[in-house]
DNA sequence: TACCTAATTGAGACTCAGTCTCAACTATTG
DNA sequence: CAATAGTTGAGACTGAGTCTCAATTAGGTA
C-alpha cells in the first residue's frame, strides 16, 4: 500500500477532516526525504497554485501533531521536515560543505542518554543528535570555497 | 583576571578592532549563562540605548567567528547563545515544562560519535546533542498545563 | 440526496528576528 | 596628527511564519 494512503487512514482515525488540499500536501510531502516548509509550498503550488501558503503550513503543523512528520534544525536556513511515519528512529550526519545528509542508528548512544537523564532525575521525552562534518569527497576539495552561509559555523567545537 | 578581559585580549590577538560598543557587548554577554540575541539587545540598551541593534548582532557574529560564543537551538523561540570561551565541552538537557537547562558531560557519547563518522568516511567537525524531558518537579505537576508553545513537540520520539 | 454546521480555506495583512545600506564617525598605523 | 580602513546608528528591508475573517466545504444527519 502506498505510504500516503496509510497516512490518510491515520488522520481519518484521529478524526482529522480530509480535504483535497490536505491530501495533496500529504502526497507531496511523502515524496521527499527531507524538505523545508517553503520547498513544500513551491512543490505543492506547482501542482495546484490555488492552494494557499497558510494551508500548507497548517497542514504541516497538523501532520507534526499527528506524529507523521518531525522537524529538524540543521543550523542552516529554515527547519527541515521529515516524514518519519513508519520509519525507524535514526539520527543525522550532515556534510557542511555539500549538504549531504546521512541517517544513522547508534543504539549505544540512546542507552547513554537514558543514563544521563537518570543522573539528573529527569524523564526523557525526546532528543536531537546531529553530527556535522565533511564527507569523503569534500575533505579533498579546497576548504576555502565554503558553499554554505556563515551561520553554519560550529556550534560545539570538537576538541 | 576577569573573563571579559581575556576575551578582549583574544579579539585583539585576532586583529579585531575594539570599540566601546564591542566592549560593552562582551561585558554583558559574559554575565549570562545562556541568552537570546534579543535579550542581549535589551540588556545592552539598558546600559547604553545609543548602541544600535545591528551593532549588537554584528558583534555577536564576530564573537561566534572568534570561537567565543556558541549558538544553540533549543527548538523553542529564537536561538540561544552561550559564552563557551574557556569552558569545558558539554551537551544540554532541558525541561520542556519549566525550561530549566542542565549542562552535562558524557565522553562515551563523543567516542561513539567518532565511530559513527568513521563508518561513513566523514571527518567530524562538530555536533549538537540535546535531551528534552521533564525535571523531577515537573514530572509531578499536571501534564495538561503545558507552558511552552506547541512547536516544542518532540522532534525525535524516543521509542 | 439535501441540508446543516462546524471545520477549513484563500488572500493578504501582519509579526518577528535578523540583515542590509550608507553617510557619518573612529581606531589604528605611520 | 593625518590618512584610511573599519565600524557605527538609523532605519529600510527581508524571509519565514502567523493571524484574521469572509467565503467555502467535509462529513454527519434526516
Ligand atoms: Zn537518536
Ligand atoms: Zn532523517
Ligand atoms: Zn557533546
Ligand atoms: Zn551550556
Amino acid at each position: 500500500m502506498k505510504r500516503f494512503v496509510e497516512v490518510e487512514q491515520l488522520l481519518r482515525a484521529k478524526g482529522v477532516r480530509l480535504t483535497d488540499q490536505r491530501r495533496l500536501v500529504v502526497r507531496r510531502a511523502v515524496a521527499y526525504l527531507h524538505f523545508t516548509a517553503e520547498e513544500l509550498v513551491r512543490d505543492v503550488k506547482g501542482f495546484d497554485p490555488s492552494v494557499a501558503r497558510g494551508t500548507i503550513y497548517r497542514t504541516l503543523a497538523l501532520l507534526h501533531q499527528a506524529g507523521v512528520v518531525e522537524k529538524h534544525d540543521f543550523r542552516y536556513g529554515p527547519p527541515n521536515y521529515e516524514v518519519t511515519f513508519a520509519k525507524a528512529h535514526h539520527d543525522h550526519l550532515m556534510c557542511v560543505q555539500c549538504g549531504e545528509i546521512i541517517e544513522f542508528q547508534e543504539p549505544r548512544v540512546e542507552t547513554l542518554q537514558q543514563a544521563v537523564v537518570k543522573r539528573y532525575g529527569y524523564q526523557l521525552l525526546s532528543h536531537t543528535h546531529k553530527l556535522y562534518g565533511l564527507c569523503r569527497t569534500c575533505q579533498h576539495v579546497d576548504r576555502k570555497r565554503v558553499s554554505l552561509p556563515p551561520t553554519l559555523h560550529v556550534e560545539e567545537v570538537v576538541a
